[in-house]
RNA sequence: GCCCCCGUAGCUCAGUGGAUAGAGCGCAGGCCUCCGAAGCCUGAAGCCGCGGUUCGAGUCCGCGCGGGGGUACCA
């Protein structure tokens, strides 16, 4: 496993800090403070920059530009390090050796598809839990992001050597089922000929209702037509929602996601592992009952605010299932982590999961990327989602539309916390300009460039990178070496969509390297060593969009 | 009212407390006898406002203004 630049480096100034400290005696505050190492935004700072002599300045009471200079001066230059310099007002800027950075060149082709990957998660089982819309209906472009998100946030995890299981939490239980199934049930019987039927207050109008009606008609004919909705309700409830999760799974396959487990909330209460919960959860101090029902106590918590566990009519709640649901993956199921992709209208429920994580001592185990909503545009006119009332965008249609590749990018390109604006029009319009197609064509791109140096002959083998020496090249190199950096990032923070921005900035200085350098030429040597180079750069595209879920092809 | 997220270029979005704020689309102009023009190059254009913390603020804190989402013994 090697390192990356940062660790170099960071480890490099690190010493440098402490032989200062030791000969200039500046005690605890020399080994006190963290060294951080960041990429400077400008080239002429150098290829990375440490900030600790100006974070030191306060607690040694000295001008930032000294501390740095005496750190600097004490760094040991070689082994990757080309030259260290402070600067005004206290930088100190690290460049690495020229002949350095072209060897990595032969390290990441070397490493091939393990480029980035590494060990750190070994061991760990990972729970992430996405998408899980409400199974009363298809999925739209509305609970649509959580996919790419969740999808690729395991992708991540997974690069790093967890063990990862993308779970689809279904809420087969509760109210609002009990309302889809008697719509379901009315239209059911309407289809039988009976007339005078209500779809109920709150229910589910949408013309999905009738497929789905329909569907049971064609399987049982009218073996139900004497009942009543009401009678009706939970029976036609568990027959839809059947076919109901075959279209998420359908929806989800065309996402290109593939789900491990479909896990029922029912399944908690059958087992009678709800129960256990809250007897846990009573014998740890942390329930009161008051009012008829069962609360989960805020005092000592996160957050100050209350939770309903079980109705005063004996239900319990979907929050007192979900709870219960935590518990069992983390405790039974042997998940180490469990991390929750929801929607932005969750935030109170996960206020209140962060309560009851708290309480059950699994704080620390379990994290939710929470997700604004998308803003879907049609025709320049904002479409609100309201799904019961059919009201409402496929993502299948979506997806049909623009593609898998370009659907999951349009997700993926703006952070989480961030509302998203998708414009169908624009996607589809646009499609021959769309950042996804730019990335995917830089990838052609050197797909095609060897395919061009195999008909003159020509190979990557036995090149010689020490010949790569141009700025332009070793530009190349250091971007290409950012990847690592970027997954251990996303790792640590979940914001996968740095991928995106990542892809295009490669593939844009790519796509300018290629305009200005030739690397298939007269100079055999040259060549084979440019070749070795853009071979790197192809195989990082590839790993960047893999870990995306988007398609690398070699033509298009 | 209270809680959460967001206000960055005409539009959609990046931007780990750092040193001259980026990209795509759109707009104005230029580049194919040469590895793919789904490309490259040049240009115009921007941090909602006021305070504060900091050596340093688009980034952190407070207040305001604007947009979105919550605020159920719904899911």
């Amino acid at each position: 496993m090697t390192g990356t630049g940062r660790d170099l480096v960071q480890a490099a100034v690190a010493a440098g800090l402490l032989a200062a400290s030791d000969a200039l005696g500046w005690g605890d505050a020399g080994r006190a403070v963290a060294v951080e190492i960041e990429r400077p935004a400008d080239k002429a700072h150098g290829d990375y920059a440490a900030n600790v002599a100006m974070r030191l300045a306060r607690p040694l009471k000295k001008p930032p530009l000294e501390i740095a200079r005496a750190i600097a001066e004490r760094v040991v230059l070689g082994n990757g390090i080309a030259s260290v310099e402070a600067v005004a007002p206290g930088f100190i800027n690290v460049r690495l050796e020229h002949a350095w950075l072209a060897r990595q060149v032969e390290v990441i082709v070397g490493a091939g598809e393990r480029f980035g990957r590494t060990d750190t998660l070994t061991g760990q089982k990972i729970q992430v839990e996405f998408v899980s819309a409400n199974p009363t209906g298809p999925v739209t472009v509305a609970n649509a992001r959580g996919g790419p998100i969740g999808d690729v946030l395991a992708n991540v995890l997974a690069f790093h050597g967890a063990t990862v299981e993308r779970e689809y939490y279904i809420n087969d239980a509760g109210t609002q089922l009990d309302v889809f199934g008697r719509s379901v049930a009315v239209r059911y019987l309407e289809l039988g000929g009976k007339t005078g039927m209500t779809i109920p207050e709150d229910g589910y109008p949408a013309e999905y209702v009738v497929d789905l009606a329909r569907a049971i008609r064609e399987e049982h004919g009218g073996a139900f037509d004497d009942g009543a909705p009401e009678e009706l309700a939970e029976r036609f409830a568990r027959l839809a929602l059947d076919q109901v999760i075959e279209w998420h799974k359908a929806a989800m396959r065309k996402f290109g996601i593939s789900f491990d487990a479909f896990y029922r909330e029912t399944s908690l209460l059958e087992s009678g592992y709800f129960n256990k919960t809250i007897e846990a959860l009573r014998a740890a101090g942390e329930i009161e009952d008051r009012d008829g029902a069962v609360w989960l106590r805020s005092d000592d918590k996160v957050e100050d605010i209350e939770s309903v566990l079980i109705r005063k009519t004996g239900v319990p709640t979907y929050f007192g299932v979900d709870l219960a649901y935590h518990r069992e993956a983390l405790i039974e199921r042997g998940f180490d982590r469990k991390i929750d992709v929801w929607g932005a209208n969750t935030h109170g429920h996960a206020r209140r999961m962060t309560n009851a994580m708290k309480a059950l001592e699994l704080e620390g185990r379990w994290v939710v990327v929470l997700y604004q909503y998308v803003k879907f545009l049609h025709e320049g006119v904002l479409v609100n989602m309201a799904r019961r009332r059919g009201q409402f965008v496929l993502l299948e249609d979506v997806i049909d539309t623009v593609g898998k590749d370009v659907s999951r990018w349009f997700f993926l390109m703006a952070g989480a916390d961030r509302t998203l604006d998708f414009d169908l029009e624009l996607a589809v319009q646009q499609s021959n300009e769309n950042p996804a197609y730019y990335v995917q064509y830089a990838h052609a791109r050197i797909a095609s460039i060897f395919r061009t140096a195999a008909e003159k002959g020509q190979s990557s083998t036995g090149a010689d990178v020490t010949l790569l020496t141009d700025p332009a090249e070793l530009d190349l190199v250091r971007l290409v070496l950012r990847f690592p950096e970027l997954a251990l990032e996303i790792r640590d923070k979940h914001n996968v969509h740095l991928l995106t921005g990542y892809a295009l900035e490669l593939a844009g200085a790519f796509h300018a390297f290629y305009k200005s350098n030739r690397v298939v030429g007269e100079d055999v040597a040259r060549s084979k060593a440019r070749l070795r180079l853009v071979e790197a750069v192809g195989l990082t595209l590839r790993q960047t969009l893999g870990l995306l879920g988007v398609s690398a092809p070699e033509s298009m």
